[in-house]
Order: structure tokens, then sequence, then C-alpha cells
DNA sequence: ACCTGAACACCGTTCAAGT
DNA sequence: ACCTGAACACCGTTCAAGT
């Protein structure tokens, strides 16, 4: 009874050694199917077959499971922006209309790492500062963008790091009211049509 | 006893009549401490002096009441972005920058109302239909900025509600990123200088 | 009409104790 | 080293019963 032949499967998987990306996992995939605040560390466990204390072996508490989710979506996210940055590496416009739109997309495909990197339960990043550098990272890949641009003589001169906040702002928030319905677009080809338009816009002047 | 003589003051003021708006406001003095997920119901109760049950005589559900504040929140930022817009009615450049600043300094004001109008734990606004026409009347404000510029000359031409939606998501990226203390800035000066820099980049526009 | 008290099914977190 | 089980102090929500 207590031993595994050979064609058993052990019942509980995860008793030990990756209890800890286990957790991770799981938590994306409930994140999918809901928001930040009413994903339970209990549920989880329950899923993972596994004690409802254990998850405290491998994180201080749920804010910890929550920041190593953030970290993992900002690696994410720098690899999508880096991919699309790469594309058009000659054509600043170009670049940075691929950058804004990739970050968009980010946003939509991986709801559940956005939503916990930026706005609702998500733990403030200021108290982990692995999340906190990885973010940065981030920000300095569209910052490369905005300077090879002024290079270029394609961007309009001026302090990086303002256009780069301006441009940041912009796509994010375009990312934060499509994810919350406040934009009447129906299908992800609508969306990328407004991004790129919204970027177009702000590449072109909204004044006269 | 059971009687209260002229010299006494009720214990409990919202036993009959006012519970309603007495826990809607004492929801946002709670909410200024902190989010929309640690807002609890029957802690309004306790400080209220009143039974966990008695809420649910005037709000459906936990959502119910933020959808409520949520709308509030709508009204509030309607009225401000009036006055900010009315101030310089024949300076479109200007107007639009002070209906962007006086969005952003909302956010960082009523932060309660605005936490629970947008992101994290906020009820879907689809779920509410009053809320939902309250931010199109906001929406609906800027709007009439941008087709009044354009009427002046001033704005680029173009669907109005596009340039609306490009210059709204850049002051609401600014204001998430803000409250989500992302962009190094210190006090409202230095954010009012940061978001009419990042307005006026939007009007000069970033390309060349 | 409005409120109470008990009840149910959940949480996050801690801690002694087990293997 | 890693996990369990009981325990504590919370939740949201419902419902019979009180005034």
């Amino acid at each position: 009874m207590s031993t595994l032949t050979a064609g058993d499967r052990p019942a509980r998987p995860y008793h030990h050694g990756n209890l800890r990306p286990a957790l991770l996992a799981e938590a994306v995939r409930v994140l999918a199917e809901g928001d930040a605040a009413s994903l339970s560390l209990r549920e989880l466990a329950r899923r993972l077959g596994v004690s409802h204390a254990a998850p405290y072996r491998h994180f201080a508490d749920k804010d910890a499971l929550l920041a190593a989710i953030a970290q993992q979506g900002f690696e994410l996210l720098v690899a999508q922006v880096e991919a699309a940055a790469a594309q058009h590496p000659d054509e600043p416009a170009r670049e940075l209309a691929d950058t804004g739109w990739a970050y968009v997309r980010f946003a939509l495909h991986q709801p559940q790492h956005f939503q916990v990197m930026f706005g609702r339960g998500a733990p403030p990043a200021t108290a982990y500062p692995e999340v906190l550098a990885a973010g940065q990272q981030a920000f300095g890949r569209l910052l490369r963008v905005i300077e090879d641009g002024q290079r270029a003589g394609r961007i309009v001169s001026g302090e990086p790091r303002e256009l780069a906040v301006a441009a940041w702002s912009q796509v994010h928030g375009l990312a934060i009211l499509l994810l919350d319905r406040q934009l009447p677009v129906v299908d992800e080809a609508e969306c990328e049509a407004l991004v790129r338009r919204c970027v177009q816009i702000q590449q072109v002047g909204l004044g006269r």
C-alpha cells in the first residue's frame, strides 16, 4: 500500500521538489478565470493536492506569490517587445508603432500577468526590488527605441526619458482601457487598428 | 433607559433613515487607507454601529456598493474636468492641457474614487448601466473639447472619437502609472509638469 | 420598513508536530 | 527540508426572527 508498483502513477506528483513552480503555473491558470483578488492560496493548494499551509514553505505570503508572477510577466514582456522592436531597426516610426502594439498585445494575450504587474490587487512593486528592476528593464528597452530614433533624426529632440514616458503612458492607457472594456472594440484586428492609429496620432501630433 | 433625554446624543445615529449614504461616505473614508479588495462590508457595519447584515438592506452586494461609489466618482470627475475646460474656451491647446491635468489631478486627489472607477477590484462597469452612462458622459466632455479645437483649426482633422481616445488613453495611462508609483515623481508640482509635458509632446508630435 | 443574530462556506496566516 | 492538521481571526452572504 505504501509503495508504488511499476504501473501506478503517483496521485500527487508535487509532493516533493517542484511545488514552487507548480504553484506559479497553477496560479496563472486560475488568474485566467478571475482577478488577483479572487485568487486564493488555499484553492491553489487544493488543486495541487497539498495542504493549505504548504505554499507558505515557498512564499512568505500571497503578495510574494503575486510578485513572482509579476516578475515573470515583466520578463515575458521584455522578450516580446524586444522581438517586435528588432524587426525594423532602421524605420523608427514603424519600430515605435510595433513596440506599442507589442505592449498592448501582451496585455490582451497575457492579461493574467498584466493585471498582476499593474493595477488592481497587484502587490506594491516598491516592496519587491526584483519586480521593480524587471519593470525598469522593460522601460529601458523603450528608451532605446526613442534614442535610436532621435539619432536617426526621426524623433523630436528632447529629454529621451520624457518622450519615453509619453509613449509608455499612451500605450499603457490603451492597454488598461481595452482590458477594462471601456473602448468599443470587438476583436483583435480592431484593437490593433486602434492602437496603431493612436500611436500615429501621437507621432504626427494632435495640435496644429 | 430606553428614551433619550435632552442632553443625550444617540449612540448610533444611523439606525434609521440614512444608513445608505452613511455607508457610502464611510466606504470612501476606508478606501483612503487601502484598496477596494481590503474594504469589507463587515468593517463598514462595525464602524457605523450596525449589524453586519444591515448593509444588505441597501446594497445587493459588495459590488453594488462599489458601483455606487464609481458613479459618484464619475460625477465628480465630470464636474472637475468641466470646470477646467471652461477656463480657456478660446485657447484649444491650453484647454486640452488643462483638461488633461484636471483628469490626472482627480486621480491623485480622489484615488479612492478613481481606483473604484477603473482597474483593480472595480466591479465590471458593464454590469451597472448607470456607471457606464456616467463614464460616457465624461468621455463626451473630452470629445467636445476636441471638436471645438477642430472647428477653431487648432486640432488636426480626423475622426474626433479616435483623437479623443488618443488623448484619453494618454492621460489615463499617466494617472495609473503615477498612482502605481511607477514614475519617479516626488510631489504634485512635478506631477503637473510631467503631465503638461506629455500632453504637449502629444500635441506637437513625437515623430519628425 | 429596517435591523439583528445565528449560521454556512469560505479566506490568510501561524505553529506545533509529523516524515 | 518539506509537509500536515488544528487553530485563530477574519470575510461575503443568507435567512428566520425581531421591532
